[in-house]
DNA sequence: CCATTTGCCTAAAGGCTTTAGGCTGGCGCA
DNA sequence: TGCGCCAGCCTAAAGCCTTTAGGCAAATGG
């Protein structure tokens, strides 16, 4: 009998295409099994459960938006990283609905300590440089700009800007725009 | 034997106090039957599945959200306005976190044109009316304050602020500042 | 070359969803 | 008041998912 060659990192990559594919709320270790051609219990001596293996599916959705996110960035500034940074968002969920929604997969403290959250904080805080904030202002403004991609794109997702004018493309550059405007008038308390 | 009383109605209420209990991932019809002490069964004569019990837990939430919203607003203008319903929406996710959760269940078109999404877009709307922008930039703004708001309530639920200074109450103000003067300050196109 | 570890398998228990079909308490009508 | 009918709950059963326990065989390394 051929061994399959399973492995908890082959396990999340491929519960990542699956996520893509069917949606990451229907990843199941059952459905992963079969995509291996082995028996589901085959499963649990890589995985602890079913929640380690969308924890692991949410770790590599979050590395990979990091490592987007670095690479837009690198070599632009103010409006221009902004705007990059802005779309490696918007357009990973659009390639990767199911990453992007496992990013979302809520981690405990430990997990999330040593992700790669730290790094998207870090990013944005970087952005920021461009414009001329200072603490803790500067920390409000990374939860704003947090806020808005995240619920911009989640909203988006869901279909939530489909069926009214304008389209959201128009929007999101108007939001862009906007956004970069206040960064640089940020209101000081 | 005695009859439960059971309705969709009815249903739709447990079950979104029991969202809020143990979150809305975790409402299954099964649990529901448990706390009405009949048989699952016998649920299936009032929903006809678990997705429509799901989508009148939300719908309920979505109405309930707006109701808030409506009192809110009525009789504020301005940054007031802004703010009274900002807090609508982050108070209602602090206190009924699982209806929160199941208001951003996604509908289908059909159930989502029935809403009462409408009226949350209408009272955004109503909002802008005391700040000074036309269409499309007013379409552009109702969408980055539901952006905003939704984003920024889901990360705090997540717990994504609570692990850093400065507090979240201190940014979320700040937020709502900044969004008041970038409204009054609008960079048309 | 064989001993041990590692990897996948069978078996089984327990939970959730959904459908089919049966019994009965009550409401409506005579 | 009495009776029939139907709505409302029940039992049964199938199908899928998770998770644990224990077994056999393929790799690995001494």
């Amino acid at each position: 009998m051929v061994r399959a060659g399973l492995t908890a990192e082959r396990l999340a990559r491929a519960g990542a295409e699956l996520a893509d594919e069917v949606g990451f709320d229907r990843v199941t270790v059952s459905e992963l099994a079969r995509r291996f051609d082995v028996k589901v219990a085959s499963l649990y001596s890589h995985i602890r459960n079913s929640h380690e293996l969308k924890t692991r599916i949410a770790l590599l959705a979050l590395e990979e938006l990091a490592d987007r996110a670095a690479d837009a960035l690198a070599g632009r500034a103010g409006k221009d990283a902004l705007v990059a940074l802005a779309d490696v968002y918007r357009d990973y969920a659009r390639e990767h609905p199911g990453r992007y929604a496992a990013a979302q997969y809520r981690l405990g403290p430990e997990d999330a300590a040593g992700s790669a959250g730290v790094r998207h904080a870090q990013m944005t805080r970087a952005l920021l440089r461009g414009y001329d904030l200072t603490e803790p202002d500067q920390t409000h403004a990374v939860r704003l700009l947090g806020s808005v991609f995240h619920g911009y794109v989640s909203i988006e997702m869901g279909g939530g800007f489909s069926h009214s004018a304008p389209d959201s493309q128009e929007t999101w550059s108007r939001i862009l725009d906007a956004l970069d405007a206040l960064l640089r008038t940020w209101p000081s308390s």
